[in-house]
RNA sequence: UGAGCUAUGGUGUAACGGUAGCACUGCAGAUUUUGAUUCUGCCUGUUAAGGUUCGAAUCCUUAUAGCUCAACCA
């Protein structure tokens, strides 16, 4: 029996109009501006854009809608290339708005024409002020009634550099007294003497939002253009320009963009975050930015899995950050080397181990039949992690405490015999004697431990640095908080162990290797900090019962 | 206080006039050489009030709540 994929409203759409045969594949696109950095609310959008064409048997051009030249660089354009890619989306062209200024002109001098629009000498404050309110429709602008041929020339001597930023601009000519304030003569054309990342100096007089989205869509056929709720005003102007222009009809959908707690998505405040230092850059692991997110060890297959998961609709949403964790972990999971490294070292000898120190075997994956093993020294000094040991353990606390014994793990079961501690008290070294019949796999002793502990040799390890993150903010909604959402920042998001133990293996951990740490939770080395040293960033934790049961 | 959009467990999303389902979270248990993974089970929901209908989460009305809109930004 077939399963019933339930459909969403965007999928409804594409379906009803291939049926009904108004396209026979589809075409969507992904619009960045290139003047800041790709977060995770774009990686939805990218996995919305390129997941429907990949669905319906089409594709999706990446166009970078960079008609503002004052905002936009090409490192921008580089960067955001660089996420798609990381992503897994492949676009069929790489396009510009900036392509099309020449056609926008064009397309500019048609509604003239037409009688559509007109050039306009009023200043941005006489034009705001005449554009009424909510309740009051505003006032025709005393240059609404230009001739056509008064415009062409204006507009023509616009575009030719005579006149300065701010003194003239291109309307389109449609209601003063319209209910959607969009519709109010929106402008059209401004005059920026400015230069363009990529036309130069070419030209002075550019696009707005309005008269360049809908006609590139145009342009490129766009099918089903996808945008998030604000636009929803917007598009009665898209319709009104393709209508007017006779230019095939794309189509304007919107959906709720996606938010996500402990964050904070709005470029601004991204920013903000940056520029005062409350993190180490826009790919420091914290941020909610792509780039932040592939540092911190996000896998591109757990955004996908997300993105399915989290669906689309049109309602607000504020997405439990849980759940991107859960994917991640999920992926991780499958595909992570297990490997074991302590973060604060408590020595344990083991007295009775008298002989050469061995290598013992370890599993690099037991998600991974063909995962292979590699070789963990053992020998009569260990470090394993000080808080696997208490001397006055509480009910369930499984791990080792004088008396007691535990497995280490891939190696032996070990009791604890002897504490010692230093003048002011604190354990520095549990003397312990092992049973040489636990062996790992052969395990022939007969005893039974609740606990297995991971452990490193004390004399045959590699030294790490480890960056545990925690979340960046202390509240789900910082932006809906009283006050500034800065005040919200957790203090304590990042932990810096200087000095972790690492099993030798992980000497030749690679950039793209993702590790779990047992017991600690998944890592990946930092793609800018690891160089002569090893730095690794933990992506997500594991799962703790036993913390859970400690808090209650 | 004009217009538009939206309202389903704690969270996200299905059900398209006919049994309110799935996932995450949470809780309980089993397995476990990671207190991980895996497996079982459980808790929790249609904003409200009317109306139409044999039957309403779904259609209608009203109310309520949230979001969006008056940049020469996108």
């Amino acid at each position: 029996m077939a399963e019933e994929k339930s459909l969403n409203f965007i999928e409804e759409i594409i379906e009803e109009d291939l049926r009904a045969g108004k396209y026979k594949s589809i075409v969507t696109r992904f619009p960045p501006e290139p003047n800041g950095y790709l977060h995770i609310g774009h990686a939805t959008a990218i996995c919305l854009n390129f997941g429907l064409s990949k669905k319906y048997g089409g594709y999706t051009n990446l166009r970078f809608d960079d008609t503002n030249p004052v905002t936009e660089e090409t490192e921008y354009v580089d960067s955001i290339k660089e996420d798609v890619k990381w992503l897994g989306a492949e676009w069929k062209n790489e396009l510009y708005a900036s392509d099309y200024f020449e056609q926008l002109y064009q397309f500019a001098v048609t509604l003239i024409k037409k009688g559509y629009a007109y050039v306009d000498d009023l200043t941005a404050e006489e034009i705001a002020a005449t554009k009424g309110s909510h309740t009051e429709p505003g006032s025709d602008s005393p240059h609404r009634n230009r001739s056509v041929e008064e415009n062409l020339q204006l507009f023509a001597d616009m575009r030719a550099g005579r006149y300065a930023d701010g003194e003239k601009v291109l309307r389109a000519r449609i209601d003063m007294a319209h209910q959607n304030l969009l519709m109010r003569d929106p402008l059209m054309y401004r005059i920026r003497h400015a230069h363009h990342h990529r036309t130069g100096d070419t030209w002075c007089i550019y696009p707005m939002y309005d008269f360049a989205h809908g006609q590139s869509d145009s342009i490129e056929h766009v099918t089903h253009s996808i945008c998030t709720l604000e636009f929803v005003p917007h598009r009665e102007l898209y319709d009104w320009f393709i209508e007017k222009l006779e230019i095939f009809p794309s189509h304007q959908y919107e959906f709720a963009r996606r938010n996500l707690t402990y964050t904070v998505m709005s470029k601004r405040k991204l920013k903000q975050l940056v520029e005062e230092k409350h993190v180490d850059g826009w790919d420091d692991p914290r941020m909610p930015t792509i780039s932040g997110m592939r540092r911190r060890g996000y896998t591109p297959e757990a955004f996908q899995d997300f993105c399915d998961r989290v669906g689309i609709a049109k309602r607000e949403n504020l997405i439990d950050v849980g759940l991107l964790e859960f994917c991640v972990r999920e992926h991780l999971n499958k595909i992570a080397l297990r490997r074991m490294v302590v973060f604060d070292p408590l020595k344990v000898v083991i007295t009775n181990y008298d002989r050469e120190n061995e290598f013992l075997e370890g599993e690099n994956n037991p998600e991974d039949e063909d995962g292979g093993m590699r070789e963990l020294p053992f020998g009569r000094e260990l470090y394993i992690e000080q808080e696997d040991f208490m001397e006055n353990p509480p009910k369930k606390f499984f791990r080792l405490f004088p008396g007691g014994m535990v497995r280490l793990k891939f190696a032996y079961i070990i009791r604890c015999d002897e504490v010692v501690k230093d003048d002011s008290g604190k354990v520095t070294e549990l003397r312990c004697t092992y049973f040489p019949e636990s062996r790992s796999g052969h395990d022939t002793s007969g005893i039974q431990v609740k606990g297995t502990l991971h452990w490193v040799s004390a004399t045959n390890n590699v030294t790490a640095e480890v960056r545990l993150y925690e979340r960046l903010f202390k509240v789900e909604d910082p932006s809906s908080e009283e006050g500034d959402f800065k005040d919200y920042i957790n203090p304590d998001s990042l932990h810096t162990v200087t000095t972790a133990y690492a099993e030798p293996a992980l000497r030749n951990a690679r950039m793209d290797d993702r590790f779990q740490f047992l017991r600690k939770g998944y890592f990946t080395l930092d793609n800018k900090d690891t160089y002569h040293r090893l730095v690794f960033n933990r992506t997500v934790g594991l799962k703790d019962a036993w913390g859970k049961e400690q808090k209650k």
